[in-house]
DNA sequence: ACCTTTTTTAGAATGTTTCTAAAATTATTA
DNA sequence: TAATAATTTTAGAAACATTCTAAAAAAGGT
Protein backbone atom coordinates (compact mmCIF):
# COMPACT_ATOMS: atom_id res chain seq x y z
CA UNK A 1 0.00 0.00 0.00
CA UNK A 2 1.04 3.33 -0.93
CA UNK A 3 1.39 6.29 1.71
CA UNK A 4 -1.86 8.02 0.47
CA UNK A 5 -3.62 4.30 -0.11
CA UNK A 6 -2.90 3.64 3.65
CA UNK A 7 -3.95 7.19 5.21
CA UNK A 8 -7.56 7.02 2.99
CA UNK A 9 -8.12 3.29 3.99
CA UNK A 10 -7.22 4.53 7.77
CA UNK A 11 -10.01 7.08 7.56
CA UNK A 12 -12.57 5.02 5.93
CA UNK A 13 -12.31 2.37 8.43
CA UNK A 14 -12.04 4.58 10.95
CA UNK A 15 -14.81 6.45 10.28
CA UNK A 16 -18.45 5.59 10.91
CA UNK A 17 -20.15 8.33 8.54
CA UNK A 18 -19.94 6.96 5.04
CA UNK A 19 -18.03 9.74 3.31
CA UNK A 20 -17.50 10.95 0.24
CA UNK A 21 -14.62 11.37 -1.78
CA UNK A 22 -14.83 15.26 -2.16
CA UNK A 23 -15.07 14.61 2.37
CA UNK A 24 -11.93 12.40 2.43
CA UNK A 25 -10.01 15.15 0.25
CA UNK A 26 -10.88 17.44 2.71
CA UNK A 27 -9.60 15.18 5.25
CA UNK A 28 -6.56 14.45 3.96
CA UNK A 29 -5.35 18.10 3.01
CA UNK A 30 -5.10 18.60 6.70
CA UNK A 31 -2.17 16.34 6.89
CA UNK A 32 -1.05 16.77 2.96
CA UNK A 33 -1.78 19.81 1.75
CA UNK A 34 -0.63 19.41 -1.64
CA UNK A 35 -3.09 15.77 -2.54
CA UNK A 36 -4.69 16.28 -5.10
CA UNK A 37 -9.03 14.86 -5.80
CA UNK A 38 -7.39 12.91 -8.52
CA UNK A 39 -5.60 10.67 -6.32
CA UNK A 40 -8.27 10.12 -3.82
CA UNK A 41 -10.28 8.35 -6.65
CA UNK A 42 -7.21 6.79 -7.77
CA UNK A 43 -7.00 5.20 -4.31
CA UNK A 44 -10.34 4.48 -3.69
CA UNK A 45 -10.57 2.70 -7.09
CA UNK A 46 -7.94 0.48 -6.05
CA UNK A 47 -8.83 0.30 -2.24
CA UNK A 48 -12.48 -0.75 -3.83
CA UNK A 49 -11.46 -3.05 -6.46
CA UNK A 50 -9.17 -4.97 -4.16
CA UNK A 51 -12.34 -5.39 -1.32
CA UNK A 52 -10.58 -3.66 1.21
CA UNK A 53 -13.77 -1.21 1.47
CA UNK A 54 -17.60 -0.98 0.45
CA UNK A 55 -18.98 1.81 -1.99
CA UNK A 56 -21.80 2.96 -1.97
CA UNK A 57 -24.88 4.27 -4.02
CA UNK A 58 -28.04 5.91 -2.70
CA UNK A 59 -29.85 7.29 -5.59
CA UNK A 60 -29.50 11.26 -6.08
CA UNK A 61 -25.87 11.41 -4.08
CA UNK A 62 -22.60 10.76 -4.64
CA UNK A 63 -20.65 7.49 -4.11
CA UNK A 64 -19.95 6.94 -0.62
CA UNK A 65 -17.11 4.84 1.03
CA UNK A 66 -17.72 2.60 3.89
CA UNK A 67 -15.70 0.12 5.75
CA UNK A 68 -16.10 -3.54 4.90
CA UNK A 69 -17.26 -5.09 8.15
CA UNK A 70 -20.92 -6.59 8.05
CA UNK A 71 -23.48 -4.33 8.90
CA UNK A 72 -26.64 -2.97 6.59
CA UNK A 73 -27.86 0.88 5.99
CA UNK A 74 -30.92 2.63 6.24
CA UNK A 75 -31.65 5.49 4.44
CA UNK A 76 -34.29 8.39 4.29
CA UNK A 77 -36.44 8.85 0.90
CA UNK A 78 -36.37 11.99 1.13
CA UNK A 79 -33.42 13.65 2.44
CA UNK A 80 -31.16 10.60 1.57
CA UNK A 81 -29.61 10.52 5.26
CA UNK A 82 -27.56 7.21 5.82
CA UNK A 83 -27.40 4.91 8.71
CA UNK A 84 -25.84 1.90 9.72
CA UNK A 85 -28.28 -0.47 11.21
CA UNK A 86 -27.86 -4.29 11.92
CA UNK A 87 -30.22 -6.07 10.49
CA UNK A 88 -29.81 -10.54 10.18
CA UNK A 89 -27.16 -12.05 8.82
CA UNK A 90 -27.91 -13.10 5.02
CA UNK A 91 -24.98 -14.79 4.63
CA UNK A 92 -25.79 -18.04 4.91
CA UNK A 93 -28.96 -17.99 3.14
CA UNK A 94 -27.69 -16.29 0.01
CA UNK A 95 -24.86 -18.83 -0.27
CA UNK A 96 -27.26 -21.89 -0.18
CA UNK A 97 -29.02 -20.13 -2.97
CA UNK A 98 -26.23 -19.02 -5.08
CA UNK A 99 -23.90 -22.55 -4.50
CA UNK A 100 -21.39 -20.01 -2.82
CA UNK A 101 -20.94 -18.28 -6.25
CA UNK A 102 -21.43 -14.34 -4.56
CA UNK A 103 -19.12 -11.86 -3.14
CA UNK A 104 -21.19 -9.84 -1.19
CA UNK A 105 -24.54 -8.62 -0.68
CA UNK A 106 -25.74 -4.52 0.45
CA UNK A 107 -28.98 -3.97 2.16
CA UNK A 108 -30.81 -1.15 2.35
CA UNK A 109 -33.91 -0.04 3.71
CA UNK A 110 -35.92 3.03 2.75
CA UNK A 111 -37.76 5.12 5.66
CA UNK A 112 -38.42 8.70 6.07
CA UNK A 113 -36.31 9.90 8.73
CA UNK A 114 -38.33 11.86 12.26
CA UNK A 115 -37.15 15.20 10.67
CA UNK A 116 -38.39 14.86 7.12
CA UNK A 117 -41.89 13.55 8.45
CA UNK A 118 -42.01 16.99 10.62
CA UNK A 119 -41.55 18.49 7.10
CA UNK A 120 -44.25 16.24 4.91
CA UNK A 121 -46.37 17.31 8.30
CA UNK A 122 -46.52 13.23 9.26
CA UNK A 123 -45.85 13.14 12.97
CA UNK B 1 -51.20 11.69 -14.69
CA UNK B 2 -49.61 13.68 -17.84
CA UNK B 3 -49.24 11.55 -21.05
CA UNK B 4 -45.27 11.37 -20.78
CA UNK B 5 -45.62 10.58 -17.20
CA UNK B 6 -48.17 7.67 -18.52
CA UNK B 7 -46.15 7.07 -21.28
CA UNK B 8 -42.65 6.54 -19.07
CA UNK B 9 -44.47 4.64 -16.73
CA UNK B 10 -45.62 2.04 -18.81
CA UNK B 11 -42.16 1.59 -20.65
CA UNK B 12 -40.54 0.80 -17.15
CA UNK B 13 -43.41 -1.45 -15.85
CA UNK B 14 -43.47 -3.61 -18.67
CA UNK B 15 -40.00 -4.13 -19.08
CA UNK B 16 -37.30 -5.80 -17.26
CA UNK B 17 -33.85 -4.58 -18.35
CA UNK B 18 -33.36 -1.52 -16.20
CA UNK B 19 -33.97 1.36 -17.84
CA UNK B 20 -31.73 4.34 -17.81
CA UNK B 21 -33.15 7.80 -17.96
CA UNK B 22 -31.43 7.76 -21.54
CA UNK B 23 -32.77 4.50 -22.38
CA UNK B 24 -35.88 5.46 -21.45
CA UNK B 25 -35.99 8.40 -24.13
CA UNK B 26 -34.53 6.80 -26.87
CA UNK B 27 -37.74 4.79 -26.59
CA UNK B 28 -39.92 7.30 -26.08
CA UNK B 29 -38.92 9.66 -28.99
CA UNK B 30 -39.65 6.63 -31.53
CA UNK B 31 -42.99 7.79 -30.84
CA UNK B 32 -42.70 11.49 -29.61
CA UNK B 33 -40.03 12.07 -31.72
CA UNK B 34 -40.02 15.54 -30.08
CA UNK B 35 -39.52 14.95 -26.56
CA UNK B 36 -37.00 16.20 -24.96
CA UNK B 37 -33.97 13.93 -22.11
CA UNK B 38 -35.36 16.47 -19.20
CA UNK B 39 -39.07 15.94 -19.81
CA UNK B 40 -37.95 12.29 -19.04
CA UNK B 41 -35.70 13.38 -16.25
CA UNK B 42 -38.97 15.32 -14.41
CA UNK B 43 -41.01 12.44 -15.05
CA UNK B 44 -39.10 9.52 -13.77
CA UNK B 45 -38.46 12.03 -10.20
CA UNK B 46 -41.78 12.53 -10.25
CA UNK B 47 -43.34 8.81 -10.39
CA UNK B 48 -40.25 7.70 -8.13
CA UNK B 49 -41.40 10.05 -5.41
CA UNK B 50 -44.78 8.70 -5.60
CA UNK B 51 -43.46 5.34 -5.51
CA UNK B 52 -44.57 4.14 -9.26
CA UNK B 53 -41.23 2.98 -9.82
CA UNK B 54 -37.82 1.70 -7.95
CA UNK B 55 -35.11 3.79 -8.55
CA UNK B 56 -31.41 1.29 -8.95
CA UNK B 57 -28.38 3.09 -7.95
CA UNK B 58 -25.37 0.71 -9.06
CA UNK B 59 -21.68 1.67 -8.34
CA UNK B 60 -20.38 3.50 -11.51
CA UNK B 61 -23.25 3.65 -13.69
CA UNK B 62 -26.08 5.70 -14.54
CA UNK B 63 -28.97 5.29 -12.06
CA UNK B 64 -31.58 2.52 -13.63
CA UNK B 65 -35.47 2.66 -12.96
CA UNK B 66 -37.20 -0.67 -12.66
CA UNK B 67 -41.07 -1.71 -11.99
CA UNK B 68 -41.70 -2.30 -8.32
CA UNK B 69 -43.18 -5.46 -8.06
CA UNK B 70 -40.93 -6.99 -5.42
CA UNK B 71 -37.84 -8.86 -6.48
CA UNK B 72 -33.91 -8.56 -5.55
CA UNK B 73 -31.05 -7.84 -8.11
CA UNK B 74 -27.97 -9.69 -8.66
CA UNK B 75 -24.63 -7.12 -9.89
CA UNK B 76 -21.01 -8.05 -11.20
CA UNK B 77 -18.83 -6.32 -9.42
CA UNK B 78 -16.60 -5.99 -12.50
CA UNK B 79 -18.78 -4.99 -15.64
CA UNK B 80 -22.14 -4.22 -13.59
CA UNK B 81 -24.26 -6.11 -15.34
CA UNK B 82 -27.44 -6.33 -13.45
CA UNK B 83 -30.05 -9.08 -13.50
CA UNK B 84 -33.42 -10.03 -11.30
CA UNK B 85 -33.11 -12.36 -8.40
CA UNK B 86 -36.27 -13.71 -6.23
CA UNK B 87 -34.68 -13.87 -3.06
CA UNK B 88 -36.53 -14.59 0.02
CA UNK B 89 -38.98 -11.79 1.00
CA UNK B 90 -37.86 -10.13 3.86
CA UNK B 91 -40.36 -7.30 4.40
CA UNK B 92 -41.95 -9.02 7.43
CA UNK B 93 -38.64 -9.65 9.21
CA UNK B 94 -37.22 -6.24 8.53
CA UNK B 95 -40.92 -4.63 9.68
CA UNK B 96 -40.30 -6.90 13.05
CA UNK B 97 -36.99 -4.71 13.89
CA UNK B 98 -38.38 -1.85 12.45
CA UNK B 99 -42.18 -1.89 14.28
CA UNK B 100 -43.67 -0.69 10.43
CA UNK B 101 -41.88 1.92 10.40
CA UNK B 102 -40.56 1.47 6.61
CA UNK B 103 -40.75 1.65 3.27
CA UNK B 104 -39.15 -0.86 1.36
CA UNK B 105 -35.73 -2.33 0.83
CA UNK B 106 -33.14 -2.94 -1.68
CA UNK B 107 -31.08 -5.91 -1.62
CA UNK B 108 -28.10 -6.24 -4.19
CA UNK B 109 -26.03 -9.26 -4.00
CA UNK B 110 -22.90 -8.87 -5.57
CA UNK B 111 -21.26 -11.30 -7.66
CA UNK B 112 -18.36 -11.95 -10.75
CA UNK B 113 -20.52 -12.79 -13.95
CA UNK B 114 -19.50 -15.61 -16.60
CA UNK B 115 -17.78 -13.05 -19.04
CA UNK B 116 -15.92 -11.22 -16.37
CA UNK B 117 -14.67 -14.63 -14.76
CA UNK B 118 -13.58 -15.68 -18.18
CA UNK B 119 -11.59 -12.29 -18.62
CA UNK B 120 -10.07 -12.84 -15.47
CA UNK B 121 -8.96 -16.08 -16.18
CA UNK B 122 -10.36 -17.83 -13.27
CA UNK B 123 -12.64 -20.68 -14.82
C1' DA C 1 23.46 5.59 -10.06
C1' DC C 2 20.41 3.97 -13.80
C1' DC C 3 16.45 2.08 -15.63
C1' DT C 4 11.65 0.59 -14.89
C1' DT C 5 7.36 0.79 -12.83
C1' DT C 6 4.04 2.93 -10.11
C1' DT C 7 1.88 6.86 -8.18
C1' DT C 8 0.68 11.50 -8.13
C1' DT C 9 -0.41 15.82 -10.19
C1' DA C 10 -2.98 19.29 -12.94
C1' DG C 11 -6.33 20.20 -15.56
C1' DA C 12 -9.22 19.03 -19.28
C1' DA C 13 -12.96 16.10 -20.61
C1' DT C 14 -16.94 13.20 -20.01
C1' DG C 15 -21.31 11.87 -18.53
C1' DT C 16 -25.33 12.32 -15.75
C1' DT C 17 -28.58 15.07 -13.73
C1' DT C 18 -30.58 19.42 -12.34
C1' DC C 19 -31.80 24.09 -13.06
C1' DT C 20 -33.79 28.24 -15.29
C1' DA C 21 -36.78 30.86 -17.89
C1' DA C 22 -39.82 30.89 -21.56
C1' DA C 23 -43.37 28.56 -24.25
C1' DA C 24 -47.01 25.32 -24.54
C1' DT C 25 -50.54 22.78 -22.60
C1' DT C 26 -54.10 21.73 -19.37
C1' DA C 27 -57.36 22.88 -15.83
C1' DT C 28 -60.30 26.22 -13.43
C1' DT C 29 -63.43 29.80 -12.87
C1' DA C 30 -66.45 33.46 -14.12
C1' DT D 1 -66.37 30.49 -23.97
C1' DA D 2 -62.94 33.73 -22.61
C1' DA D 3 -59.81 34.76 -19.12
C1' DT D 4 -56.82 33.32 -15.69
C1' DA D 5 -54.14 30.20 -13.14
C1' DA D 6 -51.45 26.12 -12.61
C1' DT D 7 -48.77 22.57 -14.53
C1' DT D 8 -45.85 20.53 -17.91
C1' DT D 9 -42.63 20.73 -21.47
C1' DT D 10 -38.81 22.66 -23.90
C1' DA D 11 -34.07 24.29 -24.80
C1' DG D 12 -30.06 25.02 -23.31
C1' DA D 13 -27.06 26.27 -19.74
C1' DA D 14 -25.14 24.85 -15.46
C1' DA D 15 -23.73 21.90 -11.83
C1' DC D 16 -21.69 18.06 -10.11
C1' DA D 17 -19.21 13.71 -9.77
C1' DT D 18 -15.97 11.08 -11.83
C1' DT D 19 -12.55 9.65 -15.25
C1' DC D 20 -8.95 10.51 -18.42
C1' DT D 21 -4.47 12.13 -20.23
C1' DA D 22 0.11 13.31 -20.25
C1' DA D 23 3.78 14.86 -17.64
C1' DA D 24 6.27 14.99 -13.25
C1' DA D 25 7.57 12.81 -9.11
C1' DA D 26 8.46 8.97 -6.27
C1' DA D 27 9.56 4.27 -5.33
C1' DG D 28 11.68 -0.19 -6.45
C1' DG D 29 14.99 -3.23 -8.50
C1' DT D 30 19.67 -4.42 -10.33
Amino acid sequence: MTKYEKEIYDIISHSYSHLTAEQIYEILKKKFPNVVLATVYNNLNKLYKNDFIRKLSIEGMPDRYDRTERHDHIVCRDCGKLSDIKFEDLTDSIKRQFKNDFLSYDLKVFYICPECKKKRGME
